[in-house]
Formats: C-alpha cells, structure tokens, sequence
DNA sequence: AAGTGGTCTAGACCACAAC
DNA sequence: TTGTGGTCTAGACCACTTT
C-alpha cells in the first residue's frame, strides 16, 4: 500500500529517527548523529534536519543540549486513565485468564465521519474489526476497532485470540500520541448480548484514537460493563 | 522586569500574536496578516514568520489553510480528562452562563464508608452539600460534596452561587493530589429528577479525592447526564 | 580550537484556492 | 493569474560545551 503522497524530508528524517528509536537500536540516553552527520547522511540542508530534530524534541521524544548534543529521552509517565494498556496484561496482572473472541475483521470503505477521525479520505479503505475481551469466563470489554491500512497493512491477517490488536498494533506503530473521549451510554443490542449485560444497564465507554508519527493509526471504541469496570486515576498538581 | 535574555526574532512575532488573539483585537476566524506582509511588519525573513506560524498553529491557536490565509482557532473545545477543572469557568469559557443552586448544605457524622474516604475517625463531623449545575439554562451536573472540617471550617458559610464549592476549597486549600474513579450508572431518582433526565438515561460519574497538604480536603461524587456531557484528554507518548 | 545546537537570511519551487 | 501557505536550500553568525 505504497502512498502516492511524496513526503517531506522533514518528515523522513523523523520517520527514520523515531524507526531507530522504536526498534531499540538506540536506547534511551543513547546519542545520535550531529546535524552535520545527519545533513550527509540525507542530503539535505541543515535546516531541514533541524526541523525534524526540532519537533522530536517537541514531542518528546529527544533531548537536545546546546554545545553537548542530541540523545532519547526516556519515555514520559503517564496518568493511570490515560494510559494506553493492554487488556491482556491487566487481566493477567489480577491473576486471571484472558481470552479474545473475533466476532469479525474485514476491509470496508471510510465513511465520510471515520475518514474525519482517521484523516483519510472518503471511501478510501479501511480495517473493521470487533471482538470481545473475556476475564475468565467473564466478558468484560467489547472492542470495535478501525486501522488506517497505511499504518499497518498486513492487520487482517493477525489472529487477534493469540495477540490482541492493540498489542500487534504497538508493535508495528507504536503511538505518539493518543486521544480519549470518555462517555456514559446505553449499549446497542449486540453489544449488549455479547457483553451478556442485562438490559438498561449502562456502558462507560472510551473513544480513542491513537497517532504514530504524525498519522492516525487507530480508532477503536471500547465498551465496559458499568457494573464490571470503571476507570481510576491519581494525579498531583 | 526587564529580562536581558534577548528574545528570539520568532518568539517576538509569537508574541505579537498571540497578543492580538488574547487582548481579543482578532476574534476567532479572524484572518491573520499574511506571511508577506508580517515579514514586511517585522523586517524578518519568511522562515521566521513561517516558524512562528506554524508553532502557533501546532499549539492549536491558528488555523492555516494552504491557498486561503491564516485564522485564529476558535479555544478548545472540551474540558481535559484530568484537569481539575472550575465548572463555573468552564461553561462561561464556551460563551455561556453558569448557575448553580444549592439544594442542601450541613454538617453531618461520617459514616464508616465516608470516614475512610476522608481519613477522618468515624462518626466525626462532616460537611456534607449538594448542588445541580446549570449551563444557560439547562442542568448539566449534580454535584453531591463532603468536606473535611479540618480543611475548610468555614465551608458551610459561604455562598455558593456566587463562588463555587470548587473554586472556593481553591483558595483556601489548593490541592496538590488528586485521585479520579469515572463509572457510568444509572442516576437514583433525586438526580435524575433534578437534573431533568428521561428514565433509563446512564450518568457519567466522576468521584474525586483531593489533598492539600497531605490531607484529606473533599470527596466529591458528580453526576453528568450522560447525553450532555464526555470528558475529552489528550496525551503524547 | 573544535564541535555542538539555536537562530536567521534571501532567495527558490511547489500545491492549492480564489478570482 | 494572483496570492496563499508548505517546503527546501546553502550558506551565515552566534552561544555553549568539551578538549
């Protein structure tokens, strides 16, 4: 799925920076290139690979010290409700057992709202899937998840009841950045027979989407039994 | 307060702007001298009004639009997940009026459930008020409060329409941590009534603890109705 | 002194929108 | 066609840190 967009060389070196940050060739703390080596390297003027180190720096991601260098910041913390984690790891980490049941996974075409919300472009294709989450015997989360193709071309072939989507999905795009949107709703019919819920009882669900590398990778809505989930969070000021 | 750290040519054009937008001299959509005419303006060259442009617009306070011009973004939209946030400033921040109305207010016995939230001895007094919020004219949350005394001895006399319960422990007891717990739930009859929700209709639940010096202030239980009210939170990695 | 990043210039070519 | 913003170049000068 090659994009026919050509993209800055701004947007390359980045591209390429974050890569080696991602794939664990430079580790935290570990210095890269000078400008200069980087400007050799491209060949590209030195502006535009000040740009890209510039806005890493921006987001985060490194660490520049005038006269010193340019090294990886270590990963920010983040507050317990905004993490991005795995449903596997937590069930596992109350000692139970999770299981995943696909329910469906097919390629469609963006509609007018999700080509908004993953910044694509109308009836462009996009990844469907749904499944629910088990704690036990349990159902405790039913996800409905879109994937820009662009990000992770080959998500339909995962079998998602040996990895879930969002740990596949960490791993071949791993975000930058992330939005929530948390709500209070009554669940439509099939979600509330796949959750086993009984009627009238209400869901919280969380609308995130999820960037990597300036792209929108991910638009997953996810629904929680309000009687088996709720979301906790510390702070300090 | 003279600083000797001369300014960046950029962050001077930032300056500028953003001055203009926050002294409200350019409203919002307002249309922002072009990249020409502010390089004219400030004897700079392009790439520097471009960099304070387009910081600008990365921070989410203009608008570009290649071929068009440049606009001042209307001011966010939603309140941030986690922010400790003035209901009163929020909704006037949104061109609107806030109203509150207090339904109850009085020092009550910490029941053994309360007295652990709080970390006060049990049966020990507690201020206890409820109040719905109202935006323009419509209930928008109901906001059930217990305060510890020992934070705040004169919560009870305040009036709470004219500042709220929140701003006030503010000022007297500024927090410095925080804990979150969001559920959705079904309202009891009293809030849905007085939030004037059709039966069967979910609420978005925050209950929050706040200290202020390693102690205890408040614990306070919000009901939101779930078709008037979602948290939105950004993050970054 | 040498190397790093921080900023800035005065042009350039391009894509896009409006006229 | 004109004007807008998006990107890029090949230099430059500076402040800072290390050697």
């Amino acid at each position: 799925m090659p994009t026919n967009i050509p993209q800055p060389l701004y947007q390359k070196v980045k591209t390429y920076l974050i890569g080696q940050i991602d794939q664990g060739l430079w580790p935290v703390n570990h210095r890269l290139p000078s400008e200069h080596e980087l400007v050799a390297q491209f060949q590209v003027s030195r502006m535009t690979v000040n740009r890209a180190l510039r806005e890493l720096t921006d987001e985060g991601r490194l660490i520049r010290l005038q006269g010193v260098g340019t090294f990886v910041a270590p990963p920010k913390a983040q507050s317990a409700l905004f993490e991005i984690h795995s449903i596997a790891a937590e069930v596992e980490s109350r000692g139970h057992r999770h299981r995943c049941r696909v329910l469906s996974g097919e390629a469609t075409a963006a509609t007018a709202e999700l080509a908004d919300a993953l910044d694509i472009a109308p009836q462009s294709p996009v990844f469907h899937t749904r499944m629910v989450h088990y704690e036990d015997e349990a159902a405790i989360q039913y996800e409905e998840r879109w994937v820009n193709p662009a990000a992770a071309p080959h998500y339909l072939d995962q079998d998602f009841e040996r990895q879930t989507a969002h740990d596949y999905l960490s791993a071949v795009a791993p975000f930058s950045e992330g939005e929530h949107v948390v709500e209070a709703l009554l669940p439509p019919k099939a979600v509330a027979e796949a959750l086993s819920m009984p009627k009238g009882e209400p869901c919280l669900v969380i609308q995130r989407r999820t960037w990597s590398g300036g792209k929108v990778v991910t638009f997953v809505r996810l629904w929680f039994p309000a009687d088996r989930y709720r979301l906790v969070g510390r702070f300090s000021a």
